[in-house]
DNA sequence: CGTGGATCTGACAACGTTGTCCAGGGCCTA
DNA sequence: TAGGCCCTGGACAACGTTGTCAGATCCACG
């Protein structure tokens, strides 16, 4: 009696106890099934008495198209997905809103996940994005090598990078000027007076730590006042290392009057660090952190405007499904100096 | 001549031009379609040469299983979606974080979406992801009726509520003591002397806004502290409407010495408020803000769990799909006063 | 009353994958 | 050497949807 088996016994692992299928709402409404499928999208053709037979076993029925069957036939899968670094940066929630909210301008859902800045992670994430076949990706990269993407671009999947460009790969990316924001920054500490200057940093090999890095030397060099090395913290991010970074070129035998602070996360480490001295120590820090203007003093920050990112990121992605952009090009969004008052004392020796 | 018709040809409309498929790379790998799949998905029965020549077949050709259409053929998604209210609030950062690692961990890919607080949009948002088929929805609701989730629910489609419970259907829900932690809060004001104090929250129609004003009235009423209505601002969220109200209840014939604050976004507009106050004005907020324990003074607050409602919001889900968790639960998850020195001001008359 | 045309409807194949089932070939044993 | 078994590989159908195309229905008009 094969008629009797039901589908549930021949999947027993499905989770969808037996949904309804336009097939089913077809039967019911005594139609065909391609007259369902012209009242689910809307299609012209359907007297209103047949739509609304349709439309009530619908309703009776609970039914609801099945994207994955749709997705598979039409080739679009209406969504884009977005890589980041950390979901739990601030930096990170109004960029991944922008995306979102483009995303949604133009009908598509977002789905995202975080690499948490380990390079495999993400590539894993990135490939499984696509095996879903997301239309385009917005990345935050982690690694340095995205050559793997190298089929995915070539099968036609619009690909952003965003915050760091991509890795030996010709792509698309949305940046913040690092290196000119690190060296205007690290200039208005000097034009307050200071000399001895601090940087406590990310690990070189990322692309905005380097160029930060850069624009610390850069502003040094313009200056004409020799780095030491000992003003210099490179890749270290958790708090307790930058702790004792921070305190470590604090005291020392030319300890700084200044620190320039490469993220958000070493800006806030160093605040604590700084309100435990005695000596007034001047902070410029790169991104801005809420309530900033509340301290005492001020924080000033080089601001990078993460939104702007985002929205910028997106609609380029959407421009290239659309086609109407074919060139990978760098952009670079500007960032601001908002002084506050940290960045503005002068030097304690 | 029907054989020169190429992909492209009929589906104009697809980005995917031309991606491999199993097909394809079974015929330049020279063997069956199920050989391919079972190499893609390491099923056993393919000796090492087979698997060798299958697996070169894959990278020349550059081919990426399409889970749309194994999803179609399986009926598991492995992908959970998550609709937010606001992805910029950093309360919701380390939440959805919380939620992608336990999905992680199940091998599930995390799809969100914020509502923006508007129960239309997320309605739409998470009927999107049902039609996607996600195995399971964790839902920060926006809306009061939660109705049209019912077919769904039928459905086996997973699902918990966070922070705030569903409205009109029986679901699991995972939230913190909104009430409980309002009630020690204005009872810790009320232990340091204060008798009139403000509250500052959202629309009573949310349910954690309800509580916490619940919460409030009973901490004043074991006091026997009649409160005044001019004590209360219900339904202001932007800073604006925020400050006028505390500067309302600031000034008139009964001015308050403390303030409490109903959620994060408040507190940090009556800090702004207060630090323009001659007056110290005590102050408890609820949730927890960056850097609140570097402001002068430190800001004392009632502290929710972000991580944890969300990984038990998750394991929950999971035990859904699981079928070790069948009757849907209230879970309260207890919240924290951290005293930092504004709940600890005496009264300033 | 027959025909033309417009409008509406449905049968069918295809999307790319996986589960089922069977065929063929090699190996071991009697 | 024949028979049986195991191991590998492949043909085929099905998942739920949409595009194509042809058939059915209805009305107006000659």
């Amino acid at each position: 009696m094969p008629e009797t088996i039901r589908r549930s016994d021949r999947l027993p692992e499905s989770r969808y106890g037996n949904r309804p299928t336009m097939k089913d709402v077809a039967a019911r409404a005594g139609v065909g099934l391609k007259t369902v499928s012209r009242v689910v999208n809307g299609e012209p053709g359907v007297t209103p008495e047949t739509e609304r037979r349709v439309q009530e076993a619908i309703d009776a029925l609970g039914f609801r198209r099945n994207d994955s069957a749709r997705v598979l036939r039409k080739g679009r899968t209406a969504s884009i997905g977005l890589v980041l670094e950390d979901l739990a940066d601030p930096f990170y929630g109004p960029l991944s809103r922008a995306v979102e909210e483009v995303a949604r301008a133009h009908g598509a859902l977002l789905i995202n996940g975080s690499s948490a800045e380990d390079p495999d992670r993400e590539q894993e994430l990135a490939l499984a994005l696509c095996a879903r076949r997301v239309d385009g990706l917005v990345i935050i990269p982690a690694g340095d090598d995205h050559r793997y993407l190298e089929p995915e671009l070539k099968a036609g999947v619009a690909t952003v990078f965003v915050d760091r460009p991509a890795g030996k790969i010709d792509a698309d990316c949305v940046l913040s000027d690092n290196y000119g924001g690190a060296r205007d920054g690290v200039a208005h500490l000097i034009a307050h007076g200071h000399r001895r200057i601090g940087f406590i940093g990310d690990m070189p090999r990322i692309h905005t730590a380097a160029e930060r890095l850069r624009g610390y030397r850069a502003a040094m060099e313009d200056a004409g006042i020799p780095v030491a090395d000992s003003w210099m913290s490179l890749g270290v991010t958790d708090p307790q290392r930058v702790r004792r970074a921070a305190e470590e070129m604090l005291s020392g035998s030319s300890p700084v009057t200044a620190i320039f602070a490469g993220n958000n996360r070493v800006t806030v480490t160093v605040i604590r660090v700084l309100a435990e001295q005695t000596r007034r120590v001047a902070l410029v820090g790169f991104d801005d952190i809420e309530l900033a203007d509340l301290l005492q003093p001020g924080v000033t920050v080089v601001a990078q405007d993460a939104a702007a990112i985002g929205r910028t990121a997106a609609e380029r992605l959407f421009r290239q499904l659309d086609g109407t952009l074919v060139t990978p090009e760098r952009i670079e969004l500007p960032t601001r100096l908002i002084t506050r008052g940290s960045g503005e004392l002068p030097p304690a020796d």
